[in-house]
Parts: C-alpha cells; sequence; structure tokens
DNA sequence: ATATAATTTGCACACGTTTGCAAAACTCAC
DNA sequence: GTGAGTTTTGCAAACGTGTGCAAATTATAT
C-alpha cells in the first residue's frame, strides 16, 4: 500500500489538508510546517495517486494514441514525436493499436474513453464519417495524424501530409524520368491516405495525357510482404509498368527485394518511388527514392494541437487543420 | 460532463448503488429492473469512470511499458506484443520513452507508479542494481525484456533472449567461415545486452584460440547511424577486420550502407552479421545473417508473465525467469 | 391472516485527492 | 491586556465507483 496524503499527515500531526496544500506549495500555509512537510514525504516515499486526483480535478493529463500498427516506422516515429511532446509537457500517452481492424479501433476508443483521457489521438485510421461521428461521442478533443478531415467540429482536427500532392509529385516525376506505364501499389483498402495519394497520380498522368489502365493499379496492404507479393501481379502483366508508385516505403521496400530475386533490375528494368522516407529508406540499396514527411515533427505537432485544445484558454481557438508538403527525394530506385 | 452512474439512478428511479449493481449483473438485482437499467444505462450513452473504479478497486487494469525509444523495430516489435497480449485481457498499455537517458527513464518511472499501473515492463534498460532498486521501489510487479536479473525479487522477473549464447552463436559462425580478425560493434554503453553479447563473442574467439584484440572492439549506439559512422573506425585500422559481429540489425544495416559507399563488398571484403532479426533484416540487400529473437512472442510473454504476477490466486509462485536461445539466421552478408 | 424466509433495495462509507469556508492561532497596536 | 486584523489550520464536501449491512419488499408456508 503506497503512503498517502493521510499517512503524512499523521505523522506530521496535520490535517491531510495542509499536507495537501504544503505538496503542491500553497501559500496557505505556514513556511516551516510546508518545509517540514515536504521533507517527511520526500522521506516516507510519498508519490501522489493521479488516479485520485484525477478524480476530484477532471483531468487526467493523458492522451491516448491510437494506431494501426506500433511496428510501422511511420508510426513508430510519429508516436515518438508525440511521446515526446507529450513528456515535456507532462502528459502521458496510453497507446492502443487497432490491426486496421473497425472492431478493435473502435474498442480502443472506448476504452480511453472510460480511461477519461483528456484527448485522443489517431493515426491513419480507417476514416469514414461514421466513425468520426464515434469519436466525437467521448467529447473530448480530436487529432487525426493523415486522415484530412474535411468538416472540423469544434474539438476535432487534423494534421496531415498533402497526400495528393505528394502522390502527384511522385507520379509527376516519374513521367517527368519519361516512364509512360506507371503502376501504382495501394496501402491497405479504405484507408483515405491511400485514396488521396491514388488521386494524385492520376492528375499526374491525365496531365501528361498517359491513358488510365486500371490493371496497373494493385492492391498492397501497407506492410513489406504487401509489397513482396504484389510483384507477381505485375510481371504476370501483358504489358508490364516500368515504374511503379507504391503507397509507402514498407511497401516499396517489399517490391525492392522481390524484384531483386526475379532479377528484376532497379530502376534500369523497373523504377519505384515509395512515400513516407522512413529512417531506412536511405540504409537500403539502392537507397529509395520517395516522398518525405516530415514524421516526428507531426507527431510533436499532433500533440502540440491537443494540448492546444485542452487549455483552458482559448488557445485552441486560433487552430486550424495543418497540411503539410512532403518533398520528393530524390535517391537511386528511380 | 459524462454521464455518471447517478445520473442513471436518477432517470431509473433508483439508488446509485442498484445501478452499480444492475451493470455488473449481480444477481442481487430484480432481473427486470437490470433489464430497464441496462438498456438505460445503453441509451444514455453510459461508459463507466475507469478512474473511479480504480480509486475504490485499487486496480487500474493498465501496465506501464518503458522503452528507449519506440523507434527501434525491435521494441517495436515487443512492444506490439505486449499490446496484443494486454488488449486481450482488457488491460491497457502506458508507454513512456527514456531515449536511453537514466533521469528520463527514472522520471518515467516515477510517472507510471503515480498512474498506479498494476505492473512494469521495463525493455532494455540502461540496468544496474542501484537501478533494480528504484524499479522495486514502486511495489508492483516488474518483468524485464532482455535484462537478465540474477537476483529476481519476489517480484521481478525477466525474460530474455540468452545474449551470451547469441553471441557464441554468431561468433562461431563467423570463425567457422575461416575469420581471424573480427570485430565487435558494440550498442550503446551501460547496456547489459551489450556486454552481454560481447562475452560470448568472447567465447568463441578464446575457444578458437584467437587472441584478443581490443582494437576490433568498436563503440555503436544501436542505431542505424551509429553502424554507418563506426565502418571509419574499422577501415582506419592498420588491420582491418574481415568480419563483423554488430549489437543488433540496425547497426548491421547502417554498416552496410556505409560499406557499400565506400567500395567495401559484403561479404568478400567484409562479413557482417546482426542480432534481433527485425523484419527489415531479410529485406534488405544482401539480406542479413543475424541471430533471431522471436520479439513479438518475447512481448506476449512479457505480459503473460505480468498478468499471472498480477493475479489474485498463486499463478505467479510458479514463475521463473524466461531465457530464449536465440537462433542462428544464415542469409547473405556472411 | 400471520409468521417466517427469501429476495430486492438503499444507506452510508470507503478510496485519495482538492478546495471553499469557518474556526483557531497568531500579530500588532493601543 | 484587549481588540482588530492577519495568518494558518481543519472541517466537510466533492469527484464516480463498489460493497457490507440493515431496511424494505415480496414470496412462501402455515
Amino acid at each position: 500500500m503506497p503512503v498517502s496524503i493521510k499517512d503524512i499527515a499523521r505523522a506530521a500531526g496535520v490535517s491531510h489538508s495542509t499536507v495537501s496544500r504544503a505538496l503542491s506549495d500553497s501559500p496557505l500555509v505556514k513556511a516551516e510546517t510546508k518545509a517540514r512537510i515536504q521533507s517527511l514525504a520526500q522521506e516516507m516515499g510519498y508519490t501522489p495517486d493521479a488516479i485520485a486526483r484525477s478524480l476530484v480535478m477532471k483531468k487526467t493529463r493523458t492522451v491516448g494514441v491510437v494506431v494501426t500498427t506500433i511496428t510501422d516506422p511511420f508510426v513508430a516515429e510519429v508516436v515518438q514525436g508525440i511521446e515526446d511532446a507529450a513528456h515535456e509537457n507532462d502528459y502521458s500517452v496510453i497507446l492502443a493499436a487497432s490491426a486496421s481492424e473497425t472492431e478493435r479501433e473502435l474498442a480502443a476508443v472506448e476504452m480511453l474513453r472510460g480511461k477519461r483521457v483528456d484527448s485522443l489521438i489517431v493515426t491513419s485510421s480507417r476514416v469514414g464519417a461514421l466513425y468520426l461521428e464515434h469519436l466525437e461521442r467521448i467529447g473530448v478533443p480530436v487529432v487525426l495524424v493523415n486522415n484530412h478531415n474535411r468538416q472540423s467540429g469544434r474539438y476535432t482536427f487534423s494534421i496531415s501530409v498533402d497526400n495528393q500532392h505528394g502522390g502527384y509529385l511522385a507520379a509527376r516525376y516519374l513521367v517527368e524520368k519519361g516512364h509512360r506505364r506507371i503502376a501504382y501499389l495501394t496501402g491497405p483498402a479504405d484507408h483515405s491516405d491511400s485514396e488521396e495519394r491514388q488521386a494524385g497520380y492520376w492528375q499526374a498522368l491525365d496531365e501528361a495525357g498517359i491513358p488510365f489502365d486500371p490493371a496497373l493499379i494493385i492492391t498492397g496492404n501497407g506492410r513489406l510482404d504487401g509489397g513482396e507479393q504484389a510483384l507477381r501481379g505485375l510481371i504476370s502483366l501483358g504489358n508490364p509498368p516500368t515504374a511503379v508508385f507504391c503507397y509507402n516505403d514498407m511497401t516499396a521496400i517489399g517490391l525492392l527485394a522481390a524484384a531483386r530475386r526475379e532479377g528484376i533490375s532497379v530502376p534500369d528494368d523497373l523504377a519505384v518511388i515509395g512515400f513516407d522516407d522512413i529512417p531506412f529508406a536511405s540504409y537500403i540499396h539502392p537507397p529509395l527514392t520517395t516522398i518525405a514527411q516530415p514524421q516526428r515533427d507531426m507527431g510533436r505537432q499532433a500533440m502540440d494541437m491537443a494540448l492546444a485544445l485542452m487549455a483552458d484558454d482559448d488557445s485552441g481557438a486560433a487552430l486550424s487543420n495543418v497540411l503539410i508538403k512532403g518533398k520528393l527525394i530524390i535517391r537511386e530506385t528511380t
């Protein structure tokens, strides 16, 4: 049983109220008793019970973070950014993974609601108006990472890369390099990220007057194995592409590995471009051309946004959705 | 303001005790009122306040997980394993990163103590008896991942790979391949993991009658850039090694990238072996030879151990430290 | 109809904090 | 030494739950 404020009170011969005040350095308590109580608390090994405090304060100083999987390096970077900013502001982070299953995602949100988190940060979930509604039900500020929300409510904002712009950048670059048959290797189904990147891809093709070939849209899952398996689909095509724009770097790296195994040389036989610029991207071979997102910084910004939203003052009022432009990083797979 | 048990009581015309019992499906309340209350709770959008519940129950159904950085794929896998097992058992996870700074690690533990987590899982921290003492101070079960603890107390257990054995396996394999000058590229200072792996390396060299050359111990940091920078130190050696055993895969991958840039061919000029078998290991080129740990499963096991320790029955009594043998996975960097 | 047993409900307290308000203890001036 | 003012302290209520125990209601047996 941890030592409580009452234990200290008993030891010091004062009321627990006085102890409470002394420990919060209130001017209402005499300097010497304050000192006495504080050192007493110290030696008794007192740690304030955040649970009890939360109950009366109606603040938990905790944010809930829901991710698909922490195993994706992009997500990991974002979460680390969140954790850094949270720690600096004395907040803590409850992590929940959805495994991209709607049911589990909802369960996570419900659990976080029960734990009375002060705010919710959700990264690349399967979106859906239906879902946003559920999010708002919990009644705390919500910030979406890479889930641009059009109709931001009073308390839900988003910070995301401009997916369409990024997709456009990637595809346009491939076009400039002379490619005409360019495939898009998608992320998991129903993720808005993937759809938006695809829209940018279309835009670039369209602009270049390249007709759209539905056979060039290959379904992936955003993971290494997704990219790996996708290669088959590509080479089995009668008229295979000369370049592939991948939903993310993981997918691209999977694709690269499969290509090498099949003796397909990159970038000569097949150009590959990714999305995210995860730390690994520059360490693999050939180093991956990609669209960079400031991942860790996006995490920080998401947390900062949540902090502003949670603030009592009106610092949340000035907020608006943040749309970050990704940067094309040219390396050696294109 | 979320709806409370009292709100429901008022709406149902009963006392809050009855509502409490009805919602926990107690046999003490009449079937029909129970049903009425339950559906009422449903439509009023009630979510039990875990904070209040924790206060009286003295259980938070929460575990604290402290890691160096979630950004390390090995750590991410372990944490995902923990999260999976936690979710299945209706536990939630508070994540805290230490950035390998002792001060921050201690702060994390203190914060988790304040939040009254039911248990603590700590992965690859900087160990130290001094530190373990701090861990025990919090008064909840502690399970260490990859921090073999010799003197396990009643409530602290560890699950880890047999680092020395793994290091031995790696170095012995290099010896078998004919290498005589084998370097060890360490992890961050003061991490016991690294020291133990190094001990295994020594053992293998010793067994092979290879004299120990202190110049062949290069300091890394367990990250990509650490491996990258270490290459300089290696090639500047008058009598450079023909093989390197790296503390972990990240380090190895960093080293590989630098080697390629310097025109050093792997494995011909330099053989490289890693540790962990992170998902990327088989996707890079050349695919990395490494010592595999069942990362995700270790996470699950850690959580299971914590669950047993937290159980009221004596299922924790049968526990002992778990030492897993790593497996040598031969790929193409050796 | 009455006594008794069985079921169902509510009262009150507890968990560890914070805080408004009143009471107590000091301080100072006269 | 008395009074007013100031500082310091403690009482009590509150936050949202769970639960032992007594009270109230209902069912059962005679």
